[in-house]
RNA sequence: GUCCCCGUAGCUCAGCCCGGAUAGAGCACCGGCCUCCGGAGCCGGGAGCACAGGUUCAAAUCCUGUCGGGGACACCA
């Protein structure tokens, strides 16, 4: 039977719409199926009444008492309210951000940064053994390029066709000179990602960002090459010509594995690095976060692992898509491959990283988006993540404002429109921890935070904590324990900060 | 030409996967609220499902098409 969540408090809780869906194989009227149901059901007893309404819900509405008695559990649970043991344990890897290795990160790294750090955050939180990944592409002809580009700086050359010339080249060429290092490009290139990857995870961790685990790409060229070569070849989808070695595609469509020049395709070291994480390291599942400009890889890369013997839908690629960035009037445009735009380090000076997390979580990782750095700068204090994390601060500031009282708390008094509204919401945390982990999406913990928030802010201008009445005074400060409890879990999951004082 | 994402209020976005009862939030705008735990707040107000068909008792939600915006279709990364 359908039970979903009414749209309208006044509907009550829950609504069954079985009597709707009955009517015509019964061929009986709606309403009249309804009643019938309405009478048979046995209800567990969190449940208070029950109405049946037209043209032939039923709507199930959640009795106060056992609302009320919900809140001491809470406050006692802690950082526990929430987490469950639904993953079971089972081993998932999220790989995010992983960009080359060849320059600090930009404000369009950041969103692919949240929404895999929160996807991680929110896994563990459901019971997975999650393991944090950034692949890094320690090789090829962009990592040339930044040797070559480094050395062109020491030498005071010309920078190569399409090299690197940011500051940090300068930076890393003058670290070269001081330590004495030799003009090599190779070894400069070793050095320069050393470097970047040091600002990298600088950069990241302001943001909150950690991963567990470092992979090369340099280490997928040890055998593993060869050994999935020869088993590729042996399914007969090995094809030599022109020079390069083909993956041979049921879509037609021919991939190119093995360069003329002898250089391997990222297609091949995406073949061999995820059949890494599923055959070698054993990984049940693995989620990727990709920009939206790599959203034509995804396909092929599942087609190599199916014919390889994995099954494709142990892969889940989060696409995020492109943000720009607006600036007074002028509006610029962020791919991962123009290399342009604004730095993260720079997003992270101006805005913060709580409300650049929030922001980010206010959307869904499908949705292009604009983000408005004006508008981030001048209204921080409008910006909706003050809003939640006041709403934190002021339950701190009444539990402490309240911290003397002892008395026997009076629960059955918890009975105004705010204070049951305020427990409904709450309730609903470890469906929405639930919701977020199996569709992936991160933002809803974000839309449930800000709904949370108001329904504290509501509770706390009506319903006056502290006064003279102890018992009802104890049965509130319970109910701004469990409340306080729950708006901290939430920020936590996004691992937004959640403030007493502000 | 083919494939993917998006089109909901003046602006930025939820809701769509899994169809239900007056479609939500923030910002902006208008009007109220500080003798009492923090006004970064609360209360009230206007305004919207791109378009056209279809399926259904019921469509923002499912299907088809059209029109917009973005992205992808390399021996680039």
């Amino acid at each position: 039977m359908l039970v979903e969540r009414t749209q309208n408090p006044a509907h009550g809780d829950y609504s069954v719409t079985l009597p709707l869906k009955l009517a015509r194989t019964l061929r009986r009227p709606p309403m009249a199926i309804a009643e019938e149901l309405a009478t048979a059901m046995a209800l567990p007893a969190a449940f208070g009444r029950t109405a049946v309404a037209p043209p032939g819900f039923i709507n199930v509405t959640l009795d106060p008492a056992w609302l009320q008695a919900q809140l001491a559990p809470i406050a006692e649970a802690g950082e526990a309210w929430g987490r469950s043991e639904l993953g079971r344990g089972l081993r998932v890897q999220v790989e995010f951000v992983s960009a080359n290795p060849t320059g600090p990160l930009l404000f369009s790294h950041a969103r692919g940064a949240v929404v895999g750090d929160v996807s991680a955050r929110i896994l563990d939180a459901s019971g997975f053994d999650v393991q944090r990944e950034y692949y890094v592409n320690d090789q090829g002809r962009q990592i040339r390029l930044l040797g070559e580009s480094i050395q062109a700086r020491m030498l005071d050359r010309p920078v190569p066709e399409g090299g690197y010339s940011g500051d940090y080249v300068a930076e890393i060429a003058a670290a070269a000179r001081a330590r004495g290092v030799s003009p090599d490009p190779t070894v400069l290139a070793g050095l320069g990602i050393e470097w970047v990857q040091g600002r990298i995870r600088e950069d990241l961790a302001r943001l909150g960002v950690r991963h567990d685990n470092l992979f090369l790409e340099s280490s997928l060229y040890a055998g593993w090459d060869q050994e999935t070569m020869t088993k590729l070849a042996a399914l007969g989808r090995i094809v030599h010509q022109d020079g390069a070695t083909w993956f041979k595609s049921d879509s037609g469509k021919d991939e190119v594995l093995i360069k003329r020049d002898g250089y391997p395709t990222y297609f091949w070291s995406d073949i061999l690095y995820h059949r890494d994480k599923f055959e070698k390291r054993g990984f049940a599942q693995v989620v990727d976060v990709w920009g939206a400009d790599h959203q034509g890889q995804v396909g092929r890369l599942k087609e190599a692992l199916s014919v390889l013997g994995v099954d494709p839908d142990r892969l889940v690629v989060l696409l995020v898509q492109l943000i720009s960035v607006k600036r007074g009037e002028a509006t610029v445009r962020m791919s991962r491959r123009a290399g342009v735009g604004v730095s993260l380090k720079e997003m992270l000076d101006e805005v913060g990283p709580d409300a650049v997390r929030y922001f980010f979580l206010l959307r869904s990782a499908d949705a292009q988006m604009e983000f408005d750095v004006d508008l981030a700068r001048r209204q921080s204090s409008d910006n909706p993540v003050y809003y939640a994390q006041y709403a934190h601060a002021r339950l701190a500031n009444v539990l402490t404002f309240g911290a003397g009282a002892r008395a026997e708390p009076a629960m059955s008094r918890l009975d105004s429109e705010w204070e049951l509204e305020l427990m409904r919401v709450m309730l609903r945390w470890p469906d929405v921890v639930r919701e977020a982990a199996d569709a992936r999406e991160p933002h809803r913990l974000a839309f449930f935070t800000d709904e949370l928030a108001a329904a504290i802010h509501r509770f706390y201008k009506n319903c006056r904590v502290v006064t003279e009445d102890a018992p009802l005074t104890a049965a509130r400060l319970l109910l701004s324990r469990a409340a306080r409890t729950t708006i901290a879990n939430a920020l936590g999951m996004m691992g937004v900060a959640a403030p007493d004082r502000m």
